[in-house]
DNA sequence: CCGTGGTCCTGGGAGC
DNA sequence: TGCTCCCAGGACCACG
C-alpha cells in the first residue's frame, strides 16, 4: 500500500529537494492549472522568477522553499502528492514546473489536488496563517509528556483524535498515530482525558521512534531521486497495524479495523487498551 | 470552547 | 470487457 505524505515523508521529500534547488536560480516557474485544493498565488512565478532558492525547509507536513527575496514558498502533498525531478515534460498530473538555471526541471504532480502551494513574504512561521496555532514538532525537545498530558487534560474526544490535531502535536497523519498507538498500547478510542500519565510518558518515544524509523527509510530510498521513475516522497513500509485487519498483532491479538470520524482507524483489541 | 461530521478530488480496486 | 460503486484522507468549515 502506497502511503500518504505525512512528516517522515515530507522530510524525505525536502532533503531530496535541496541538491537541485538550494543555492540555485530559478529560471522559469510555469503553473499548467489555476490551482490545486486552492489557487495558486497569482503572483507566484513573478515573485519566483530570477530568484534564488537560500534553504528547503519543512515544518509540520509543510514543505518550505525560502529565496534572496525573503519569499517563501510553503507546499502541502495532500495525499497524493510529490515532485517529479526526472526532468522531461509535463504530464496529465503535473501542475507546477520549477525550472533551474542549472537546467533542473520540477514538477509537483499531484493527481487528487489535494495539496496547496502558497507564497509568504518574512518569516513564514508568523506570516503564514496555518503555521501560528501549530503544536510542536514531535521531533523535538519541545514535544515532551508533560507536553501531551496538558493537552489531553480535560479532552474526551478519543486519542487518536487529539493526536491528529496538528495543534496538539504537528505533523502525524492517521498510518502514524495508528503505528505510535499500538506501540504504545493505548486503545486510540479511549477518549484522551483517560489516558494514564504511564502511558503518555511511553507514546511519546513511540511516536517518536515511528518517525524516526520512517525517516530513516526514506533517506535510504533518496539515491531513487535520480532514477528514470524518480518518484519522492514515497517509499514501501511495513506496518505494524496500518491496513492490516485480519493480520495478528506482535502479541498475538488480531488486528481490527475501526471507523473514528469517518476515517479508518487500525488497532489490536488485545493489547491496546 | 468542544466535538462531530461534511466537503473537496480522482485513481484504483471490487463486484456484477 | 466494461460499467458502477466505493474507498483513500488533510485541512477547513459549519453545526449543535
Amino acid at each position: 500500500m502506497r502511503d500518504m505524505p505525512e512528516l517522515p515523508e515530507v522530510e524525505t521529500t525536502v532533503r531530496g529537494l535541496a541538491p537541485f534547488l538550494e543555492g540555485q536560480r530559478l529560471a522559469a516557474v510555469t503553473t499548467f492549472r489555476p490551482d490545486l485544493r486552492r489557487p495558486f498565488p497569482a503572483d507566484l512565478a513573478q515573485r519566483l522568477t530570477g530568484a534564488t532558492v537560500t534553504a528547503l525547509s519543512r515544518r509540520a507536513k509543510y514543505g518550505i522553499v525560502s529565496t534572496d527575496r525573503d519569499d517563501h514558498m510553503i507546499f502541502h502533498l495532500g495525499m497524493s502528492g510529490r515532485w517529479r525531478t526526472e526532468g522531461g515534460e509535463p504530464g496529465k498530473h503535473d501542475h507546477l514546473l520549477l525550472e533551474t538555471a542549472a537546467g533542473h526541471r520540477l514538477f509537483l504532480h499531484d493527481p487528487r489536488r489535494f495539496g496547496s502551494v502558497d507564497l509568504v513574504a518574512g518569516d513564514p512561521l508568523a506570516a503564514f496563517a496555518a503555521f501560528v496555532t501549530l503544536g510542536p514538532e514531535p521531533l523535538s525537545d519541545a514535544f515532551d509528556a508533560a507536553h501531551l498530558v496538558r493537552a489531553f487534560a480535560g479532552r474526551r474526544a478519543p486519542v487518536k483524535a487529539m493526536l491528529l490535531d496538528q495543534n496538539v502535536v504537528a505533523g502525524l497523519g492517521n498510518i502514524y498515530v495508528c503505528e505510535a498507538l499500538n506501540m504504545a498500547r493505548i486503545s486510540p478510542l479511549k477518549p484522551a482525558a483517560d489516558v494514564p500519565k504511564a502511558k503518555i510518558g511511553a507514546l511519546v518515544p513511540a511516536i517518536k521512534a515511528v518517525l524516526a524509523a520512517a525517516i530513516a527509510a526514506g533517506g535510504s530510498t533518496l539515491r531513487d531521486f535520480l532514477s528514470p521513475d524518480g518518484d519522492l516522497g514515497y517509499f514501501a513500509k511495513d506496518w505494524r497495524v496500518y491496513g492490516r485487519a485480519g493480520d495478528r498483532c506482535e502479541c498475538g491479538g488480531s488486528i481490527v479495523r475501526v471507523v473514528q470520524s469517518g476515517r479508518s482507524t487500525f488497532y489490536c483489541r488485545k493489547c491496546q487498551r
